[in-house]
DNA sequence: AACATATCAGACAGATCTGTACTTTTGATT
DNA sequence: AATCAAAAGTACAGATCTGTCTGATATGTT
């Protein structure tokens, strides 16, 4: 059996990612790990750390997916950005896909000044300085310009996939950001 | 004074906007409006139905606005498509930009047997035909390709304009669409 | 002046939520 | 076998939410 705190998260992961945040009450998400409501608070010292580190660990997964999957095609200059839009498509059009994360949490909580909030911007924020990292990577000369189009295409594309799943809104976030990039090259 | 139903309209607007929609709740709704529960729900029989309401209301008053700035302009052809970019990047870049409602409300209402939920897939539909036939009246040839993909950029540039106010995305994103554009005419 | 209708005002039921407290059970180590 | 920490199990406080119900007040019409 593994860790206790792995299972409250992993439970807790579940339901966010279909029920949304707000509906997952803590009793729902005790049930569904089979842990006790005091292990869970004292792993987990109230719900928003609960939230802001399930955020985190969804950041973390997607990227090391990402790094890991880059690494293996070495592909060399421009052609990073391809690969990179390739890896998102599938990102978004698995079904398991549920939209992203830090959307959701950004939009539960909206108050600028709440930790989830904070969160979420920062995540947001994160994955434009991953993106242009890649895009200096490959050349590019306005490489933070080019990564906040991106974003805005993979966001756009992720949310218009979780509104109408199977509606290609992924593909078609791919093959507009090719043109993009062709653009700056 | 105003008619009862747009005053409780007005003010599950502003609250649904600024707070969210599951944060604004009855009591809130009515002491900004002033109006008695019982009148609230006169008018409407339950929150899903002024929350669909209010979408609805949404909707309606953007297509409004959209289309008297787009007459008004009288752009022949291609030429209707960059006007319309132009409207769509002040529409999001108002101070008063809150996010898209129907973001909104498919995070804080994810079921999709949900009222709320059909609803903002829905008018998520609705954006892209109304796009394409912009583009049909342009003369694209894949119009409803091109809607999908400007979808799809404006919509992530209204999540990241929500996610960091001011950092240029509503901006950003009109280029790249505008880059997308040309690479279809 | 009398009546009908609209609205206000607020109490209340019933459900839900987070977080705390307290006791019992389990399980590993010595 | 005895001990001790971790976890389970559960009851509960306090807050909040939607929706209902009842009665007071205002407004306008005949």
């Amino acid at each position: 059996m593994k860790n206790v705190r792995e299972r409250i998260l992993e439970a807790a992961t579940d339901l966010f990612d279909t029920r949304g945040i707000n509906a997952s009450g803590i009793d729902l998400i005790i049930a569904q790990s089979g842990i006790a409501k005091s292990s869970l608070y004292k792993y987990f010292p109230s719900k928003n750390q609960l939230i802001v580190e399930y955020l985190k660990e969804k950041s973390t997964r997607f990227y090391s997916w990402l790094n890991i999957k880059l690494e293996t095609k070495k592909a060399t200059s421009a052609e990073i950005l391809f690969e990179l839009c390739e890896l998102l498509e599938q990102w978004i059009s698995t079904t398991e896909f549920q939209g992203l994360p830090f959307h959701i949490a950004s939009v539960e909580f909206p108050d600028p000044t709440h930790p989830v909030n904070n969160c979420s911007v920062e995540l947001s924020k994160e994955l434009q300085n991953y993106l242009a990292d890649i895009a200096k990577v490959a050349g590019v000369k306005d490489a933070y310009a080019l990564a906040q189009q991106l974003a805005i295409i993979f966001e756009g594309g992720a949310m218009l996939e979780r509104l109408s799943p199977g509606s290609g809104a992924a593909k078609k976030a791919k093959s507009a950001a090719i043109t993009l990039i062709k653009s700056y090259l």
